[in-house]
DNA sequence: TCTCACTTTACGAACGTTCGTAAGTTATGA
DNA sequence: TCATAACTTACGAACGTTCGTAAAGTGAGA
């Protein structure tokens, strides 16, 4: 299929250079033709960044809803920190969370509304889960606290901080030493002892 | 100064647009003139960028390193917490804090070689003061640890995760219960109890 | 099986626009 | 008078987009 093609070529020059920086000249030679070609794809650069965006969103949320249907919740400590490793397996093997991550938070002025639905959308989703998730670790006494809002905004900051290092990542060992601090320092906020 | 209001309209549109988003003509017209004069002042759109890079640079160093002078260093707690009061003050009156985010994330890449030379320049100034801290605290059990890399790391996760949150901003309440969070977990991860 | 109509895909050429950049000219102020 | 800074005008290159056309593929009817 050549559009999914094109998708490709386009998801990784949007990627890397963002909207403006990303060209439909460059996308269409990554797939062997001309630029004119893609209009019979696609209606436009914003048309074809659009499905991308969609494409990115669906494999965003399905990875996260997956994780969490396969765990057993029983062990927070294992859960959580399970989510992590998903999420710098994804961030490392799946293009998408990249483009995704990037246009989160830097999007084309003029996209900008459109993408900010479809951002809402799986961070409410993905945090209502969590939520319900530390609200039964809170009732069985797993870890501490009143409200299950509050670790799951530092957890979701947890996210956010190793996302951000992995975008800037030029130094692997720091990384991995990075993300064990946050861990340890997380747990040990919430864990009871 | 009329290169002084040049590089403020720039600063304005890069952290909008991002390099390849922002425009000379756009940035003329704010100050009022013709892209054409801008190169009476610098040498071009790359010039003009690098000048507004380092002022930002100057701007981030300089506030952060005022702060850590300034503080008494006996209460982590309260030292702590002042610093990401700093980075959000910081962040909501200067825009400069943007544009430096924005471009240590996602850089231009024919300038990525300058910028992260520079961002890397920061950033270790910064990570070894607050580590010297840590170390301090460690040292007189004001907090809990064995090397002052692991906490220094973390809270530095904290700094990203609430910059994050800031840049991507369109829940203000939101915003002020995620700090709290990501905060209160972070201190009780480090505290003596 | 062959043909005819239709759809899909690709591309050369060109559109209008905007980009960053340059040279030459005019006004301002020391 | 001599810089400096802003202006006007201009340019090649690249942008996203459109048009017309040609080739390839598809399905139906005879």
């Amino acid at each position: 299929m050549k559009s999914n093609e094109i998708k490709d070529a386009a998801l990784k020059y949007f990627t890397m250079h963002g909207y403006e920086g990303a060209t439909l000249s460059q996308i269409a030679e990554e797939v062997g033709m001309k630029k004119q070609s893609i209009y019979a794809h696609f209606k436009g650069k914003d048309d074809l960044f659009l499905h991308v965006l969609r494409d990115a969103k669906e494999t965003e949320l399905s990875s996260k809803l997956q994780y969490f249907s396969e765990i057993d919740s029983q062990n927070p400590e294992k859960d959580l920190y399970g989510f992590l490793q998903l999420v710098i397996d994804l961030f490392q093997k799946n293009e998408q969370i990249k483009f995704w991550l990037r246009m989160s938070f830097f999007p084309p002025a003029h996209l900008a509304k459109a993408i900010d639905k479809e951002v809402i959308d799986i961070e409410e989703k993905v945090q209502a889960i969590l939520e319900s998730k530390f609200q039964d670790w809170i009732d069985a006494k797993l870890i501490v606290g009143d409200t299950a809002k509050m670790p799951t905004l530092a957890f979701l900051g947890v996210v956010d901080s190793i996302l951000l290092e992995l975008v800037y990542g030029n130094d692997e060992e720091r990384q991995k030493y990075k993300l064990e601090a946050s861990w340890s320092v997380f747990w040990r906020g919430i864990a009871r002892h």
